[in-house]
DNA sequence: GAGCACTGC
């Protein structure tokens, strides 16, 4: 018997006044009953703590690890700490934790914490997680990514049978309360295990100054500071959240409520006379580290903190101390749109469960106050029930391949407790095969067993295994490491640093010759690694020291990754003369041939992945205003606000994109539709074709009109866009229709 | 001539 082990009689007192101590038998006995368990449970029931000691000391894991999930890094760190420090052991023996960056365990760890996505990481090298007796998905009700496809494949693994394991595995999904009944149900209806939660009550009021038809506009931000100021006046001390969208907006509320409270006589004018000033502290992401710490400092004795938020404050941070919520309704939210083939950023009302999460930030300390901005009406209207998970809102490019690289070949039928849409599935196996990773038939390629071990999308993937064959890896692993962090640009909200920003930039684009925006990161990535004194640079250059410094560490994890593929004996290899530039912008059409666009009118570009859409370069480019001069680019990703814009853009010649594009056109959905179902049994196959055959039948008129307008439509688009300006490429690319 | 939430490998 281990330290830890022993240490089960001098439990923590702590420990044995939360909620879940009551339960703690009955759990263990369930655990060892079921292969499935679920525990739901508020915050401050313990479970995410309590849970896997119970287990070790109960003996649980002699044959095997315990492995606990989480979708953030830095709960998995410090739980960790908190759980080792209870034991009394040290953190990284029996008790760790495992993050990007940073493996704090060893052989002998029997309690592990970790994100969700290293957790898919091993089971990448080790399906049938032979290490691990148990696997604990916390926060499953967050839906992450990364979580949605392990509950699948926890699932998929088990009831195949504990093959290549001696124990079976045993899966525990952790939850709040809602959604309980669906997770049971997934997992053959197993056994719900109830923890009462010990939160505070929050009282929640609807404001009724948004109604459902304010939907689209953006004027909340005024009354969101008309409520906070009313909270401010009128209710007795405690601090305030309120949530917003953005950047942009929580600067625009920060500055009206400093004017608003400026004016105030605290004499007269508000309520609680111990209250007598309003701090007023905005958090964002993107902002500096120790800006973002002032949050959590206590506001001097009588002033009242009012921290202006984005959702970073619904989950990842908690600040003590807060009484008040007021909340806009509003969220902003990555969403795949496959109709048009782009990601877009859009601002969205919130569902019914996050007001509900963000109510819950009101009542952590004591009991609290929601102030909805929206009426009853918007409630009932505008937000759905649950938010959408991720899984059927983004692309799934990388999701797919590794579900593949996994040995799932039918991914359409994969147990998703949610199903993505069926065409988004099959927009991901249009790119794998484009990128050559899955071949006509569905199987994963040579090249694709190796996309699948780079932690990056696809398409940076690919350019990177191209420019590694060529020799020329050093360019590219800084141009992927610095796409995969944060924007590292600083964009000022005030007027006087934009333009001081905007002429740093500028200088920075004319010593690479302006001639495209990946070498200006490559610039960026290479003199702040060349420099003595790269955190001054960056300050200097108004460029994000901190989004520079985890390039650095990407790029050296790429590098090791690299470096181990390559002592493969059939790691591609080609030759190539050109210049560096030269060799940086082909490699990279390799990946983003899918993100080809031709000028056409005016300063306008069209794409050519079919959809013809037109766009145009946005001003944050270092090619902005010289679109007369170009003719083909390829581009990283878009940004629809007032247009459609294109952002870090590189000019390519029509040539290197030649035998790619039509790659684009040439793949039919009823073809891939085969292709997923392809590991099936003749059986069902035989049962899918005859009802497609017959949806296809009832269809067929209606269809067959509309799939003939969208090719003319598509034709010609294309054509247009090919013969548009006279720049003598017409005629070769018109071949290719 | 504009304005990019948050995670994660």
């Amino acid at each position: 018997m281990s330290k830890a082990e022993k240490s089960s009689e001098t439990e923590h007192h702590e420990s044995k006044k939360l909620p879940i101590y009551q339960q703690k038998d009955k759990l263990i006995q369930a655990v060892k009953e079921n292969a499935f368990l679920i525990v739901t449970g508020e915050t401050g029931s313990g479970k995410t703590t309590q849970l896997p000691q119970y287990l070790y000391k109960a003996g649980l894991c002699r044959k095997g690890r315990i492995g606990v999930t989480q979708p953030r890094r830095v709960a998995a760190i410090t739980v960790a700490q908190r759980v080792s420090h209870e034991l009394g052991v040290r953190l990284g023996e029996e008790v760790g934790y495992q993050v990007r960056f940073d493996d704090c365990s060893t052989q002998d760890t029997v309690v592990k914490y970790m994100t969700d996505g290293c957790m898919l990481r091993e089971i990448l090298a080790d399906p049938s997680l032979t290490q691990y007796s148990i696997v604990i998905l916390d926060e499953a009700h967050e839906r992450s990514l990364n979580t949605d496809v392990l509950l699948g494949l926890l699932k998929k693994t088990l009831s195949k049978g504990s093959h290549g394991r001696k124990t079976p595995l045993k899966v525990v999904v952790m939850s709040a309360t809602l959604e309980t009944e669906k997770l049971s149900s997934f997992y053959g209806h197993c056994p719900v295990f109830t923890i009462p939660g010990r939160t505070y009550p929050v009282k929640e009021k609807f404001c009724n100054l948004i109604g459902p038809k304010d939907k689209d506009s953006s004027f909340y931000v005024k009354e969101v500071v008309k409520v906070a100021l009313d909270v401010h006046t009128n209710e007795a001390a405690g601090d305030i959240l309120v949530f917003l969208t953005g950047q942009f907006e929580i600067e625009k509320a920060c500055d009206l409520l400093f004017e608003k409270a400026e004016i105030l006589d605290y004499r007269y004018d508000v309520h609680d006379q111990t209250v007598e000033g309003l701090l007023i502290l905005p958090l964002y992401g993107s902002m500096p580290t120790d800006q973002q710490r002032q949050i959590f400092q206590p506001a001097p004795k009588g002033v009242r903190k009012c921290v202006v938020a984005t959702n970073i404050a619904a989950t990842s941070l908690t600040i003590d101390g807060i009484r008040y919520i007021v909340d806009s309704g509003f969220v902003k939210q990555l969403n795949h749109n496959s109709r048009v083939g782009l990601d877009i950023l859009e601002v969205v009302p919130i569902s019914k469960s996050e007001a509900q999460q963000r109510a819950g930030r009101a009542g952590r300390t004591s009991a609290g106050k929601c102030f909805r901005i929206y009426s009853k009406d918007f409630w009932d209207k505008c937000m759905p029930d649950y938010t959408i998970p991720e899984i059927q809102r983004t692309s799934l490019t990388s999701v797919i391949l590794t579900l593949k690289c996994l040995g799932v070949h039918d991914v359409i039928r994969f147990p998703y407790l949610d199903c993505p849409e069926e065409r988004f599935i099959l927009t991901a196996l249009k790119q794998l095969y484009q990128y050559d990773a899955i071949d006509r038939r569905g199987h994963v390629t040579r090249l694709g067993r190796l996309m699948v071990e780079f932690p990056l999308p696809p398409n940076l993937t690919r350019a990177l295994l191209k420019a590694a064959a060529l020799g020329c890896e050093d360019i590219m692993l800084p141009v992927a490491a610095m796409l995969s962090v944060e924007n590292i640009f600083i964009r000022p909200g005030k007027p006087e640093g934009q333009k001081e920003a905007e002429i740093r930039h500028k200088e920075i684009a004319a010593s690479v010759g302006g001639s495209n925006d990946f070498l200006m990161l490559l610039c960026v990535f290479e003199k702040c690694r060349a420099s003595d004194h790269p955190s001054a640079w960056c300050k200097e250059h108004w460029i994000h020291w901190r989004a520079v410094k985890s390039a650095f560490s990407v790029e050296t994890q790429l590098s090791e990754i690299l470096q181990r593929l390559k002592q493969q004996k059939d790691f591609p290899h080609e030759t190539f003369e050109g210049s560096r530039n030269e060799l940086l912008r082909q490699c990279l059409c390799l990946g983003y041939f899918t993100n080809v666009a031709r000028r056409s009118v005016g300063k306008s570009f069209c794409t050519m992945d079919g959809h013809g859409s037109s766009v145009v370069i946005h001003p944050s480019s270092c090619l902005f205003g010289q679109e007369l001069q170009l003719d083909w680019i390829i581009f990283h990703d878009v940004l629809v606000t007032s247009r459609v814009y294109v952002r870090t853009v590189c000019p390519i010649r029509y040539e290197w994109v030649k035998d790619l594009l039509p790659k684009l056109h040439e793949i039919d959905v009823y073809e891939l539709s085969s292709v997923a179902r392809e590991e099936v049994t003749d059986e069902e196959m035989d049962k899918w074709e005859k009802k497609e055959a017959a949806k296809r039948q009832a269809g067929a008129f209606e269809k067959a009109v509309l799939h003939f307008a969208r090719h003319i439509f598509v034709y010609m688009t294309f054509l247009f866009c090919l013969n548009r300006g006279h720049r003598g490429c017409g005629k070769e690319a018109g071949e290719e229709e």
